[in-house]
RNA sequence: GGGCGCGUAGCUCAGCGGAAGAGCACUACCUUGACAUGGUAGGGGUCACAGGUUCGAUCCCUGUCGCGCCCACCA
């Protein structure tokens, strides 16, 4: 029996245990095994973290996929996995020791501070894996990988040492993005430029060869900057080579204010006139522009900020010493330790001191940011291991650019293409702990190896240096043997990967790659990548260049981006901001299936979406009315019967579902295709609601319960099975109701052959085109007397008598074999056949004949005067376009055929309707 | 500074060359033996604006005005 009501919370865990037990979502089932295959790789979500809106929609639509493909026989493999996230994880362990008021990172240690990282995830792992099956994502959890498994850390390795084998992966001092607060480098990826309310500071710096004056500007070159503090660290001034006003002090030398150093004031074309003074100061240690022109002009590179990005002078001693000085630095600066934004103020504060200052004006301009710890970027002059991205990129452009990838919506191909063709090296290396440590090894004189093992990377160290004579081959030896003694002698790199570097790797990591495994063989490359686009730069650009490197292939064959998810304002969801939606408690509401329907159903291409309770409570009613549905058919005795055929079914009420059910598979299955889920909702719900419960049901009704068996066991098996064939389709997008209603449904009658997450998808069935074309005679008929009652204000309990006037042979016969369905819909009390109206009755025009309903008593002349006149009004005007357009010699001349044809259709329709409105108004005036 | 997208019913959004659609909200009526988490009927739109292409434009093109996002090293 089935419940009264639905309620999700108390089935929706235990049929999830049911798909589990039964290894629903196993790849590889043995009776698959000669089955086509069907792989996604699952957007790892961070290990530690928690399900969000955005991680609803994802796995949402990724579960309509492989539910869909699993169901048409496919072998589907959605490979699940977890990301380490290196930075976030650290941030959040970090953040707890600081909470609790435990030692910092830093004071813990390495080896410690890891264990604590490790417990994290063993406390917290296991909470978004939940999240996705409460969600109900059918992935195949046996496979389940995380990015620092054993194997995937063996793939990361074996990465980094062949591309750096091959070059493509090399270590280099330039300047990083420097972030203080995290101290480490961070890729431009993670860098966010954001719009700050500053000033643009016009300082004066002195010319050598003239005496200052702060009223005379021959004796000064003024230079604006936004950053005051980093002119400790400027060696020179740039002028456009063609700006006239600078010209002749091209190759003179300026005086650095507070420091005393000299510098020249050199001509690149980096300097642009229109741009504040038109003179630019040069610190190439602190700025990439100027680290470039610096190169160009072989400056030197003076760093004036620590790690922390606070002022350190002293460091660069040897730097301010080295420079040919006019002047001795001014005693009082003493920024040692000194927080950048505090010696800006202390310049500015100095510099306007001495008359050095022009002019502050305020200045919007966009600063970077990083996007996890939100502090202001350093450029900082660092070694880092880099990526030779642009030498990956040329297949991964190319791979698109054939259609062995293709991106759904396609313009996103245009994003792809334009970051990949301007690619810059990757930044790699982190100053991290949690992450994957970088295979080199250091030996004294900075020389490196890199291998897989340790082992390898020290017996090629030791072997070198034994030859080198560095070591003895004593010292060799005993090094090799005992761990120990080797250090400080070779040290290995402190530094870990970037997360996203082994993210790059996962579509062939996680099916085991470096081994040839027979996943990798079968599901490689998989065929569905589901993303959102604010990380093809970081995610899927990657996974493009590694796989085609590595595997030869491109990891996936469609990459479908969705759109993000926002508030009911449309604003990004944000955990700082604080908008942000958590699925869980929407899921213990409306139940999963409510909103996987919403987010299905929302997930129109190139549109973001606005998530908001009330629809979502809407597709819960959903869930409910299917549920009704279901129950109705359980009270009629609709069993499914097996071997059904739906080509069989005689009725014209049963060929007319089953062929709207074929219509309706059609439409999802190209919906699907397409990768348009709100059409495929859109279908489903209008099938189910409204041509199943709203017409079907009703319809059916009379001969469920009447008395022709034959005809009652046809409607009743017909029933049964579009039920069955709708909790099919649904399944992919409410997969828990519709799996519990086809247990309940079982019953009675026949055992389900297996869990619906596994039954075979519906097949397109018969189509009987004459069906149509009577059912919807019936409900046109019946639509049209509700709307006139409800015109004519009467009431609903009244039974009205319905006499038709004229019509072909073939509706009269129509009319007497729905007799029962229309007397029960249309609310009327007895059919009869007449040569003429009635006295005092509504008139109804229909295709072919009147149906009027005498109201004697209840009619109001004026009412349905009014109610004609209208319809006269809307037919006049109808004509009147339609004429138009056939009166305009082009249209008849220009417009297909077909089309004109059509006008002219229409024109003789509207005319007979014209002329029968006409009739019974008049037939109104005789009676009023 | 480049690039992308969006302005359609009160709200959230589909549609994107041949007579304007959905859900929610709103109004009226209805506890009818599946369902009030429901039923029936209804109101509501110069499809941002201006030009152009076309026999015909909400749909294609151009421009304008609003809004949003992405990229970019501009003092």
């Amino acid at each position: 029996m089935i419940d009264r009501t639905y309620q999700p919370s108390a089935v929706e865990g235990r049929i999830y245990a049911r798909w589990e037990e039964a290894g629903a979502f196993r790849a590889g089932r043995p009776e698959r095994r000669d089955a086509q295959p069907y792989c996604i790789v699952i957007p790892p979500p961070n290990v530690t973290g928690s399900l969000h809106m955005g991680h609803a929609l994802n796995n949402t639509l990724q579960d309509v996929l492989a539910r869909f493909e699993r169901m048409r026989g496919k072998d589907v493999l959605w490979q699940p996995g977890t990301d380490h996230a290196g930075i976030a994880t650290q941030m959040v362990v970090e953040r707890q020791l600081m909470e609790h008021q435990q030692p910092g990172r830093r004071a813990l240690g390495r080896e410690k501070f890891l264990e604590k990282v490790w417990a994290w995830k063993a406390e917290s792992g296991g909470t978004i894996i939940n999240q996705l099956k409460r969600l109900g994502a059918s992935c195949d959890w046996s496979r389940e990988r995380f990015t620092m498994d054993e194997g995937l850390s063996r793939a990361v390795v074996k990465v980094f040492v062949e591309l750096h084998r091959d070059g493509l992966i090399y270590k280099d001092k330039r300047l990083v993005n420097w972030d203080p607060t995290l101290g480490t480098a961070i890729s431009d990826l993670e860098v966010q430029q954001v719009e700050v309310n500053g000033n643009l500071w016009h300082i004066r710096y002195p010319l050598e060869d003239r005496t200052f004056d702060s009223s005379d500007p021959s004796t000064f070159i003024t230079v604006a900057t936004t950053r005051p503090e980093t002119m400790l660290g400027d060696v020179a001034v740039a002028v456009h080579p063609e700006d006239e006003r600078y010209r002749h002090l091209v190759g003179h030398y300026a005086i650095l204010p507070l420091v005393g150093r000299r510098i020249p004031i050199i001509a690149d074309e980096y300097s642009d006139p229109e741009k504040g003074t038109g003179a630019v100061k040069i610190t190439p240690a602190h700025d990439f522009n100027d680290f470039e022109v610096g190169r160009r002009h072989d400056l030197r590179l003076i760093n004036v900020l620590d790690v922390e990005a606070k002022l350190n002078l002293a460091d660069n001693e040897a730097f301010l010493q080295a420079l040919p000085r006019s002047a001795e630095l001014d005693e009082t600066l003493s920024y040692h330790g000194c927080d950048r934004f505090a010696a800006r103020k202390d310049i500015v504060r100095r510099l306007e001191a001495a008359g050095l200052l022009a002019k502050a004006e305020p200045h919007i301009h966009m600063v970077p940011h990083g996007d996890r710890s939100a502090a202001v970027i350093e450029p900082f002059l660092t070694d880092q291991w880099y990526v030779d991205a642009k030498a990956l990129a040329g297949r991964a452009l190319e791979a698109v650019r054939e259609g062995r990838t293709v991106f759904v919506p396609k313009s996103w191909e245009k994003t792809y293409f334009d970051w990949m063709e301007n690619i810059q090296p990757w930044c790699i290396s982190r100053q991290l702990w949690w992450g994957h440590q970088i295979p080199a090894w250091y030996g004294p004189d900075g020389k490196v190896f890199v291998a897989e093992t340790e082992d390898e990377a020290v017996s090629r160290a030791l072997a070198f240096y034994a030859e080198t004579g560095a070591i003895s081959p004593d010292q060799a030896r005993e090094m090799a043997l005992q761990p120990e003694q080797r250090s400080p002698f070779l040290m290995r790199d402190e530094d870990v990967l970037d997360t996203w570097f082994s993210s790059a790797l996962w579509p062939f990591s996680t099916l085991g790659w470096p081994d040839e495994t027979p996943e990798l063989k079968r599901y490689y490359p998989t065929d569905a990548l589901v993303t959102s686009f604010d990380i093809i730069f970081f995610w899927v650009a990657r996974m493009m260049m590694m796989g085609l490197r590595f595997m030869g292939e491109v990891p996936f064959r469609t990459v479908y981006i969705h759109a993000l998810v926002r508030d009911e304002r449309g604003a990004k969801m944000s955990k700082s901001k604080g908008n942000v939606v958590d699925p869980i408690p929407m899921i213990e509401e409306y139940g999963a299936d409510a909103l996987r329907f919403t987010l299905a159903a929302m997930a129109a291409p190139g549109r973001d979406i606005k998530l908001s309770k009330q629809r979502v409570e809407g597709y819960r009613n959903f869930a409910t009315k299917l549920w009704n549905a279901c129950r109705f058919a359980e009270m009629n005795d609709c069993v499914t019967v097996p071997g059904f055929d739906p080509g069989s079914v005689k009725d014209t009420l049963n060929r007319w579902i089953v062929t709207s059910l074929s219509d309706t598979i059609a439409e999802i299955e190209q919906a699907i295709a397409d990768y348009r889920f709100n059409d495929a909702g859109a279908s489903i719900y209008h099938f189910v609601w409204n041509t199943y419960c709203d017409w079907y049901v009703e319809l059916v009704k009379p001969i469920l319960q009447g008395a022709d068996d034959a005809a009652k066991a046809e409607a009743r098996a017909t029933t049964a099975h579009v039920r069955d064939e709708i909790l099919k389709l649904l399944h992919p997008f409410m997969p828990f109701v519709t799996e519990e209603l086809w247990r309940v449904t079982a019953e009675v009658g026949p055992a389900r052959a297996s869990l619906l997450a596994l039954a075979r998808w519906p097949e397109r069935g018969p189509s009987f085109g004459a069906a149509a074309e009577e059912i919807n005679w019936l409900i046109d008929l019946v639509s049209k007397i509700r709307s006139v009652r409800a015109e004519m204000n009467v009431p609903a309990a009244t039974q009205v008598r319905l006499v038709l006037v004229g019509g072909h042979a073939r509706t009269r016969a129509w009319l007497s074999s729905y007799d029962a369905a229309i007397k029960r819909l249309a609310r009327v009390s007895s059919i009869e056949i007449a040569d003429k109206p009635p006295p005092a009755s509504a008139q109804i025009i229909t295709a072919d004949a009147l149906a009027c309903l005498p109201l004697q008593g209840i009619i109001d002349f004026a009412a349905e005067k009014a109610r004609l006149e209208k319809e006269m009004a809307r037919v006049k005007s109808d004509i009147a376009r339609i004429d138009a357009k056939l009166g305009n010699a082009d249209f008849v001349g220009r417009a297909p055929e077909e089309v004109v044809e059509g006008e002219r259709e229409k024109r003789e329709e509207a005319e007979t309707r014209r002329r029968r409105i006409g009739e019974a108004l008049e037939r109104l005036k005789g009676a009023a």
